[in-house]
DNA sequence: ACCTGAACACCGTTCAAGT
DNA sequence: ACCTGAACACCGTTCAAGT
């Protein structure tokens, strides 16, 4: 039916529009990327992007949030034995994010949109974390007695902490491996 | 002499364009802060700005720097006997500079000056960071053995991130406390 | 419903002209 | 040396007008 067909139509050309909005943003960055640029990309006039997103940092937020579901599901295909191996591959989906991670930061102070997406973010990935975490524990069974959920509590946070900052700060292999197996010597050591 | 006096002058004007920019780069971010209202704020033309410093960014540099260098040096002044008091009051020097840290993790990308600042930053506070285990280190000495140089590599950089990280997400008093004490209680451990 | 040209109210920065 | 009015080349967003 037509209701059907247009919804189907509107659907791809949103897709074309996110499309070029996650090449641009992850080269560029999201401040060096202009609505202009965008809509010059997608084949289309500037405005006609307010048409299917409410502002840019809509269309941000479906970026990431594409960029992310992406990287988890490639996630499921790979085996990766060890935590470290496992915080490791969450700094590369994060650097894949290239400059996104600062933005993220700044723009959740003023937009209000990013900031509950930034809220969101952070409790989903705390979860997978404290999940990890335990995880780990349980394999080794080597340490008495086991740290208890208060002395859990601030993990998640220290290691996503971590995360960002290496990828903000842009480390080195080696040195990411470092803090890696720190961040995991220490949890075995609590 | 002439010469002098003049010099004087030129400080004194930079100075007062300079509490105007910490002024409102404090209080609505740099972003929000345009060069037209800083220069409302300091009484003159929005382009006199630019006959005494280069741009907005070389600009920022200074407010942080001298906001840093305030904060620093009310720390000579004070009594933190612990190491954790220590860690928390560095959070309180970074949330004072509201959502800077944030600005520059974004502009370092682009920016070139803000770039190497903020290398050098990092490797002062580096510097600091590691001086501070240390000590903490050797006025416990419970610990058989002491952790190698290599196993505290990456101790100043966990915990710049961690510090970098409670500020940006804005934790409460708690949750920092929680966050420093598990820092400190996984040194003890390494 | 979908798309656009033109405009709006900005932005950081530059430059010729003043003193 | 110091300061400015006016302009430049942008920016994200809006709106009346088209189909």
């Amino acid at each position: 039916m037509a209701r059907n067909r247009t919804t189907v139509d509107r659907e791809e050309k949103r897709a074309e529009i996110l499309d070029a909005a996650t090449d641009l943003f992850l080269t560029n960055g999201y401040e060096a990327t202009s609505m202009t640029a965008l809509a010059k990309a997608a084949g289309i006039a500037t405005n006609t992007i307010y048409w299917y997103f409410d502002d840019k940092d809509a269309l941000f937020i479906e970026v990431a949030e594409r960029t992310f579901g992406e990287s988890l599901a490639e996630y499921g295909a790979q085996v990766l034995p060890t935590l470290v191996d496992r915080l490791l591959w969450l700094v590369t989906v994060f650097e894949r994010l290239n400059g996104l991670t600062a933005t993220v930061h700044a723009r959740a102070r003023v937009s209000p949109s990013i900031s509950t997406w930034h809220d969101d973010f952070h409790a989903t990935a705390d979860r997978w974390l404290i999940h990890q975490a335990r995880q780990h524990l349980a394999a080794g069974a080597n340490h008495t007695p086991p740290p208890t959920d208060e002395q859990l509590a601030a993990i998640p946070r220290i290691w996503s902490y971590a995360i960002e900052g290496m990828v903000v700060h842009q480390l080195s292999d080696r040195e990411r491996r470092q803090v890696c197996e720190t961040l995991v010597r220490q949890l075995d050591a609590l």
